[in-house]
DNA sequence: ACCTGAACACCGTTCAAGT
DNA sequence: ACCTGAACACCGTTCAAGT
């Protein structure tokens, strides 16, 4: 699923990957919507938990934003794949359902998580302002994978995410 | 297969669009493969077509990247659709060869074209400076269609597509 | 509760047979 | 040169039958 999408994996496979048949795989997910929608749903969660407490006060924002940049790194690097959600949400149109409002949790989520940070980091900025940077930013990184997995060279992640960190003016008023 | 991917159309599809059978496809493309690799090329010849002349005297290069965003936003609002080598891009691991290679030239040929843009705009900034910010413009827009698409909310892109424009610092020595 | 084989309409691909 | 039907191993899904 993080290399061909929602198509391009199959119940044979799975299920021989777990040692039973396809139709045994059926019994615990009716429908390829079911699997596919728990498998985006943890993939969510993982992410979400590795990422902590947007408001941690032991962490500098600037900090939270570099581990946060650093999984999407991390990706790209050591498991030489896209983000599961950035291909699923390349293909919304063509998805069951549930899955794709899955996916849409899943960007909810990020910006909510990156709204926070940036707030913490500056507290007088309007909420518009605020999450167009949350915003921004998880595009970029979806957009920064999806481009240097294309050219099949990691440095291009490096270079974008390098050009972009400089224009979120992060850490102004709180250096420690 | 800007719906769903490499994965998500069939020769049958093709086939019954075209009012032949799906064996007589085969004798135009004799793979998938070769079908898609085509596509990919068309798409390409023609959305660098579009985009015209990188070094056009009569367009500001101010002019040049807006009709460029431009031709994004369409592919979200009238076409409702994602860029096709965007969705592609991120099945990379998962295509046949020929068509990653064509989507690894369509970005190519996206950041050289940016990058004369930039560099008329800019004759004095670095080659890397001037790269790094052309690399940066396509993933941001790919990243912007992907998650407004997710969130099915078109007004996603213009909001990271409005922070974004602001840190190009286009148009500085050549208003008019 | 969990698994299975067999069936269904689908898929890419091949090929011998038609015009 | 272009098309076709039939076949192959694949796909998601269903279901009756097993433990």
């Amino acid at each position: 699923m993080r290399d061909g999408g929602y198509h391009g994996f199959s119940f044979r496979e799975v299920a021989a990957d777990v040692g039973i048949k396809s139709a045994s795989v059926h019994h615990h997910f009716p429908a390829k919507e079911d699997l596919a929608s728990a498998v985006v749903d943890g993939y969510t969660e993982r992410f979400i938990a590795t990422l902590g407490d947007p408001a941690d006060p032991s962490q500098t924002p600037r900090a939270l934003i570099d581990r946060y940049v650093e999984l999407f790194r991390r990706a790209l690097i050591d498991e030489q794949r896209m983000c599961l959600c950035g291909l699923l949400g390349s293909e919304t149109r063509s998805l069951p359902d549930r899955v794709s409002a899955d996916t849409r949790t899943f960007f909810h989520r990020h910006i909510e998580w990156l709204s926070k940070v940036f707030r913490s980091d500056a507290p007088h900025e309007s909420q518009t302002g605020i999450e167009d940077k949350a915003m921004r930013l998880v595009a970029t990184l979806e957009g920064a994978l999806l481009v240097a997995q294309s050219l099949g060279d990691a440095d291009v992640f490096e270079r974008i995410v390098g050009s972009t960190m400089a224009t979120l003016e992060l850490g102004g008023s709180e250096l420690n």
